[in-house]
RNA sequence: GCUGCAGUAGCUCAGUGGUAGAGCGCUUCUCUGAAAAAGAAGAGGUCGCCAGUCCGAUCCUGGCCUGCAGCA
């Protein structure tokens, strides 16, 4: 038994209803929920990422959403420091956190408490090195950070980067990943088989493009996000604007769209399979039984 | 009925006289300040069917079957 604040956590793939669930057990034992999705802390991207509406909320609170403007770059250290406020004034109310969501790194870095190297993103260094292949990047890695080539994706760039960056500014070798425990953890996640959720992809994907999902993108546009930037937010926001800027018709843009919703929902159950403090559920019942365990022993 | 073209991985198609590849899909996986992003690996084929030539045929020859287009 620890002394830790007790956190729950829902998390699952896109589609699977965690919103819903998260409210429906927010109001059962007086929790307020932390949104945990890397494209709906945006203003502005409600449809296109599926973001719960007023109504839906049914009055709890929820934090994190509508936190950021689509303008500027938002970072998972970011996240962490606001899910951690979150989490602070949500408990000092006597309530209990219920961090909800899909994007599985967001979350770990809450629960686990990451401590990433203390440099931050340098745009214009990433500009230059962007330029260099995936083997020269690699090359240059062996040479400032030999231990960190050893393990680092040496196809992956982006990765490739970044760790170039720590070993250009510190002038070090990257340390060694630390986690901290903060909380007192129920790590919940929502099963549903692949049939079904391929149904709710399609349902839910219709539906909102019946909701004005274009319009949405339209709007982001005429606002001044660029089109590469919108394709950079991936799934709806791509494929939204590559019809819009007719590369693909809209039924290619329909098909396409609802393959990579599902390959995503795919990479989060992977991401999510991994970890082994997940309790995964079926239904609520199943839920509300090892919620009222972990709350009150 | 005639003529032409085609028949190779689930799909779209490359290809070679020494039993085969790509892209997409599928499966599995990675993740240290972009994570709806960015990457990796793997499983799939008696190369339409039957015969012939050849040391050897998916590739050449003949026949058959199927599809598409044109002509009648």
């Amino acid at each position: 038994m620890s002394n830790l604040p007790k956190v729950i956590v829902i998390a699952g793939p896109t589609a699977s209803g965690k919103s819903d669930l998260a409210v429906w057990l927010a109001k059962k034992i007086r929790g307020e929920i932390i949104s945990a999705d890397s494209r709906q802390v945006f203003k502005g991207m409600d449809i296109g990422t599926g973001k719960i509406t007023k109504k839906e909320m049914q009055s709890i609170p929820h934090y994190l959403l509508d936190i950021a403007s689509p303008k500027k770059r938002f970072t998972v250290t970011r996240f962490q420091k606001l899910a951690n406020q979150a989490i602070n004034s949500i408990l000092k109310k006597n309530k209990i956190p219920i961090i909800c969501g899909g994007t599985g790194f967001y979350i770990q870095s809450v629960i686990d408490g990451l401590i990433f190297p203390q440099v931050k993103p340098d745009l214009s260094l990433r500009k230059q090195l962007e330029k260099q292949s995936a083997k020269q990047l690699f090359s240059l890695l062996k040479k400032k950070d030999a231990k960190r080539a050893r393990i680092i994706d040496k196809d992956n760039k982006r990765r490739l980067i970044r760790a170039l960056e720590i070993a250009i500014k510190t002038n070090n070798p990257i340390p060694e990943l630390k986690k901290q425990n903060n909380f007192d953890i129920l790590f919940l996640g929502i099963k549903k088989d692949k049939e079904e959720l391929q149904k709710r992809i399609e349902k839910r994907l219709l539906k909102r493009l019946d909701q004005g999902m274009i319009k949405e993108v339209k709007k982001l546009k005429a606002s001044g996000i660029s089109y590469k930037k919108l394709y950079d937010f991936g799934l709806e926001y791509r494929y939204l604007s590559l019809f819009l800027q007719n590369k693909i018709t809209y039924q290619e843009m329909v098909s396409l769209l609802q393959k990579e919703i599902e390959k995503y929902a795919k990479r989060q159950i992977t991401w999510f399979k991994k970890d082994k403090r997940i309790i995964w559920i079926k239904n609520k019942k199943e839920m509300l039984s090892l919620v009222k365990n972990f709350i009150f022993f």
